[in-house]
DNA sequence: CTCTTATTGCAATTAAGTTGCAAAAGTAAA
DNA sequence: TTTACTTTTGCAACTTAATTGCAATAAGAG
């Protein structure tokens, strides 16, 4: 296994995301991050990251990838299998900490499920 | 109300879903179409063909848009709320007639559910 | 410090999807 | 059938998310 090494970029990646404390795209990251590392750069630390279970990643409803932390996975265990609400007025998109029904289906062996739920959110709202 | 007229181009692309019988996404679409008409113009039927209601669409696994016959839609009522199911090894991609149980989620408005299952299908289990 | 390996920046590339516009095809009335 | 009008199509150019190859740089072990 490839070690991984804890970076600057690393360091400052994950602290964007600390700070965010919700899902944020790819596109939304690279941009934040315009100044501090190349736009590969943020691909290539997401990727590892996600290895190493710190951050889980899900496809938005306009197909772009998103990324949040994880509460409780590590290399050998990814258990973040939860679905995600995104906001079709503002965008916001976040983890959902509820336990997702994966209904029965005959002959088939199902592997993972991702559930996106989309609406509007609790601002949007009022 | 814009008039959708039945083409030649719309007649065969309807066809190729009859036949395939399963869901096919945009890009095999436009391969498969590549001697009969543009890509633009699969895009642009198959835009129109949603909103008729006799194609639905939904994101496959890697973020590829994937369409799909409807059971009992129309312009007025859309109603295919379905899972669907993609092999990850084949990618055999289908829509499972079940019931998607959408969670409660407090203080935000739920619009649309969409479930993607991925795994094994029953070819590449044995 | 020195060596080795992982990481990064940069520019080029890939590929899905979109857009503008002129030409072609469909529809209905004359 | 012709005419007039509207929708559809092809084509080329464009947009943008994501990837790749490679040389330069940074991290860490000893
Ligand atoms: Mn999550
Ligand atoms: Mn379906
Ligand atoms: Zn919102
Ligand atoms: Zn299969």
């Amino acid at each position: 296994m490839a070690i991984v090494r804890k970076t600057k970029s690393v360091h400052t990646l994950l602290e964007v995301m600390k700070q965010a404390g919700e899902a944020l795209s790819v596109v939304d990251l690279v941009n934040r991050l315009d100044q501090e590392m190349n736009k590969t750069t943020v691909y290539r630390i997401l990727d590892r990251l996600e290895d190493e279970g710190l951050l889980h990643s899900f496809q938005g409803k306009d197909g772009l990838k998103w990324y949040a932390q994880c509460q409780d996975c590590s290399t050998e265990h990814h258990t973040d299998m939860h679905p995600h609400f995104q906001c079709v007025q503002c965008g916001k998109t976040t983890c959902l900490p509820l336990e997702v029904t994966i209904p029965k289906v005959p002959n088939v062996k199902i592997q993972s499920a991702s559930l996106l739920l989309t609406g509007l959110c609790e601002e949007c709202l009022t």
